[in-house]
DNA sequence: AGAAAAATTGTAAGCGCTTACAGTTGAGCC
DNA sequence: GGCTCAACTGTAAGCGCTTACAATTTTTCT
């Protein structure tokens, strides 16, 4: 590989030239400057970034860290921000925490340690104490679907109390009075906001909330599919079950099939996220829109402000979720499940 | 950030030693150990990577470039890969192709010039002269779901000509004779194989395909949509149709709804990838497992076995896909559909 | 024309680490 | 005690690039 002293020794001028035109900066003139691509082509040189990241201290390139790598809830985050970058000539690494706190320190350790200039995390796992000592150090960082009131300015987060009012507020238009819920592990933010949101519709409907119709999940199918099997063992009755993500209600699907129910018409599910599969199960399913794709982007565009100092259009931090209407939620017309 | 320059000083000893203990290899007695390694511990110290790479000329990296960071197929093939590689320190950067060529080159070219020890290549629209030159480079590379004959030893692959016979043979053995098929763009080799397997299973049955209820594709859902269309529009009756992908398949299903088919009784659908939601679609879809994730993992230990000269389980380079018989397919016990 | 200012180019000192090679130390042996 | 040899540690030269600063050339102005 042709390193930047033999584009100077076959241009005729000093290393330092080269350098200038590369990151065509400083004043070179014209003349100079062309044989100096000339030369450059002539070898097919190709700057090595690792040799520049030392020098410079900016390797342009930013850390991603996601839980999974696979699920249909990352890809289209990843690609949102992959898209952003390579558009501005930075690029991604990207490192998977598996929710695991001791996996996800180690993927951030790594990323700084690989001279990130800025990272994009999408943690569970760490504590809030060991993300705001982490501000303190020279790799600034965003967080998405995470929030800290000491870093709320870096937190890119979706409005799930809204998300969530809106799924029950549907479900109670339908005329539905009874509605189980499967939330998700309600240490997490978004599984309580999800959670409250829901509450507050039912109150607006003057109904009370029945603890009894509460599962506790874990955001993943098999907890959907374990969450209604519970359910529906316990006698107060209902005509309808949202879930706080799709796969679990994908989950409760699966379930409500083998106890036998007709979807929708025995039983309304509602989902959460409105992951792309979602148009594809039978009945296609109601969902709450979670628009992490821009939300990723929104992110990249964050780093581009704050790390490479670049325009961007207005940032912005809370995002809105919508209601997205398909068939997994019958009409109720009057209350046909006969008590316990 | 400390410097191993301010570990030394504080160690007392010198840069080379502490060098040594960072990695454990050369011969340091305990006692210096401990003193350096007291030392980091003091200062917190983090080796910078990216000087490492540049002095060891090993960036203890590897690239991935996929065509795209979403969609159902790319995310267990990075999340075997990932794993793999975070067992053995070594990390990932990833890189999107888009299915094209430009992209896919530029692509290519970062991760050389990020110094990437090896690389993970999914592409297609590259060459194959341009693969062939790139071999002549110093950065290896392995070809996942491509065949190129000089290049055999590094391309890992699906047995597609029999996944196309399985999935054929599958859907005549339960009665049926006319059978239409979507296939992926023909000039891509796996669209081509899965299609001459499905042909010699057809040849097997002393049946003849009949061109008429071939429709290309192009593996992306909404040409699933269409093709199903266009093949209903045409004369030349079917009781099966068989799609060279799921998404495909998945776009037929909602093809046959609008068009007033009831699934699985009047068209039988086979699919082929065995993509997770294929699971969760109405009725559950049979189709034909492609162990992407396992071929993900090889392809992570040849780079492991001929970049860092690793122990690993025995390479292999071609995969067999399986028949996943769900309910997408009826029994045909005699010819139903009248003809054109 | 000659001096000062502006534009261009070169010199050389790093960035934080690895590693060949040289130097030091101490044990083992006659 | 003096020698050899192994074990350990230090010295210093890079890896390929950036960037102050100095040096040179060109332009501008009086």
């Amino acid at each position: 590989m042709a390193t930047i002293y033999e584009v100077s020794k076959l241009a005729g001028v000093s290393l330092a030239t080269v350098s200038r035109v590369m990151n065509n900066n400083a004043n070179v003139s014209d003349a100079t400057r062309k044989k100096v691509t000339a030369a450059m082509d002539e070898l097919g040189y190709r700057p090595n970034s690792i040799a520049q990241s030392l020098a410079s201290n900016c390797s342009n390139s930013v850390g991603l860290l996601v839980s999974e790598l696979q699920g249909p809830f990352y890809g289209p985050m990843m690609s949102g921000i992959e898209n952003t970058f390579r558009n501005q000539g930075k690029h991604l690494i990207i490192a998977a925490g598996h929710s695991d706190e001791e996996r996800e320190k180690q993927g951030i350790e790594f990323l700084i340690s690989r001279n990130c200039d800025g990272l994009i995390l999408h943690v569970e796992a760490v504590s809030d104490d060991y993300l705001i000592k982490l501000s303190k150090g020279r790799t600034p960082f965003v967080l998405i679907n995470r929030y800290i009131s000491e870093l709320s300015d870096r937190c890119i987060l979706l409005n799930n109390i809204k998300g969530g009012y809106l799924a029950a507020k549907h479900v109670l238009e339908q005329g539905h009075k009874n509605i189980a819920y499967i939330s998700g592990p309600l240490w997490k933010q978004d599984a309580k906001d999800r959670l409250e949101g829901h509450k507050q519709a039912l109150a607006e409907f003057d109904l009370e909330f029945d603890e009894n119709l509460l599962f506790q999940g874990d955001f993943m199918e098999a907890s959907g599919y374990e969450g209604l099997k519970a359910l529906h063992q316990q006698t107060h009755p209902f005509t309808a079950l949202i879930c706080a993500n799709d796969e679990m209600a994908v989950g409760a699907m699966a379930s409500a099939r083998d106890l036998g129910l007709t979807l929708p018409k025995q039983l309304s599910i509602m989902g959460y996220d409105n992951v792309f599969f979602t148009r594809h199960v039978y009945p296609q399913l109601s969902t709450v829109n979670y628009p992490i794709d821009e939300m990723g982007r929104m992110a990249a565009d964050w780093v581009l402000n704050h790390v490479y100092q670049k325009q961007t259009p207005p940032l912005q931090t809370l995002f809105e979720p919508e209601l997205i209407v398909r068939h997994s939620i019958s009409r109720q017309s009057a209350q046909i499940t006969s008590q316990g």
